[in-house]
DNA sequence: TAAAAAGTGTTGTTTTTACAACAAAATGGA
DNA sequence: TCCATTTTGTTGTAAAAACAACACTTTTTA
């Protein structure tokens, strides 16, 4: 079966064989397609019918505001979903344009078809739900750590929040950040030149080390945590 | 059965009669519980056995950081659950403290018992995963619409695209906020005493009104929206 | 109902950030 | 490999926000 591999690596479809996988591909009415670089997955606006999948590459999920402004909300990468939430919530457009980042292949699913349990009561479907909703939960909790970083009330506090939730995550004082530097600004929302100028500054009075996207925190030793 | 009434309002036992309801209580391994105003429901740290449903009052979900500082991430109202997400992480402790903000009962519900399909195959224990489902869905939204204001540069545009919201959200340029003004400016992670002066501002120059709580958005006429 | 607590608006000052403009470095294609 | 594009760090300046301190109002509760 075509794509299978790639499939087999994802959240929602990680525990089926390759039958299984491939009746889950018409059970949930899905199509494959590829973009390029820059192109839009979906707009904003566009009529929502399917739930996306990320198969290979990458998308970041950006929303305009009515004065123009973009914000980039969240990166999706190989086997992420977007547009779970909205299904359960029952909108009927996206709220967000997903933007490929580079050459992506992406699998749409049938939104009516994913979030509800089939007819047939196929065995699988339920499996996928619960992966979806690991895949929700995962979300959220993406998101609150977002917004408690962005709570902060400085750069440097945005920044070492989100440094020290890293350095937990790879349980070493060494760390990488999924981001250029350019998109870790836009993530804490904060000007990219400011935060370099922070980063430097960090840097100068030995709170933090880095190369590229290689981060080291340095604690203090008459610092007791 | 005690409580019914209020629990058939939730978003969680919405569709179950008084019979399922109570057959519900015993399959979540529930307990019932009252706390009065500024009282812990749940701290941080706390070993996390269950998820909890707010029956009557309120509480707001509040996380300390390693230096002290208190942010609130969001209140929850009757009706709402929280810690649905972790549940599914696999989080064995509380992440965030639930503190009530009047006199305020809760339920606790076992969290594997509340999102693995039991045993028994109860009929409604799959109604219940599903209106979870749909909680969480809602959790997200509401973190995606805060993240999305949280992003905006100035206070006024934080400010501006709250109300934005808000008044989709009533369908009319009258509404009410949901916050106190020092909560308000706590939710948007803002100087308290700032926001004020820029209501003040925003009023003076006629593109706000409000009193207390009651808010209106007024249309400049050559803006074409 | 009186006292305490919490919320609100105002001000001046200090700190932080955004902004703009630039050069250098790194990256990615053709 | 070379050119175009993107990323990055730096600086000075302007704008915005945080902070602190206060008086006044509203709400809560003992």
């Amino acid at each position: 079966m075509e794509h299978f591999d790639e499939l087999k690596k994802t959240k929602i479809f990680k525990d089926t064989n390759e039958f299984e996988c491939q009746a889950m591909m018409f059970c949930l009415k899905t199509r494959f397609k590829t973009f390029d670089k820059h192109q839009h997955i979906v707009s904003q606006g566009e009529p929502m019918d399917d739930i996306i999948l990320i198969i290979k590459g990458g998308a970041i999920v950006e929303n305009i505001d009515s004065l123009g402004n973009i914000s980039i909300l969240m990166r999706l990468k190989k086997g992420d979903v977007y547009g779970v939430e909205s299904a359960y919530a029952g909108d009927t457009v996206y709220k967000d344009s997903l933007v490929a980042t580079e050459r992506t292949r992406v699998l749409f699913m049938n939104k009516h078809r994913t979030i509800n349990p089939c007819e047939n009561r196929c065995k699988k479907h339920e499996m996928v739900i619960k992966n979806l909703m690991q895949s929700m939960a995962q979300t959220s909790i993406q998101l609150l750590d977002k917004v408690s970083h962005m709570s902060k009330k400085t750069i440097r506090d945005k920044l070492m929040s989100y440094f020290k939730a890293l350095e937990k995550k790879s349980g070493s004082a060494y760390f990488e950040i999924p981001f250029s530097k350019t998109e870790l600004a836009n993530y804490l929302s904060v000007d990219r030149s400011a935060m370099s100028t922070e980063l430097t500054k960090m840097k100068e009075e030995g709170i933090i080390d880095f190369d590229k996207r290689q981060f080291r925190l340095i604690k203090n030793q008459n610092e007791i945590l």
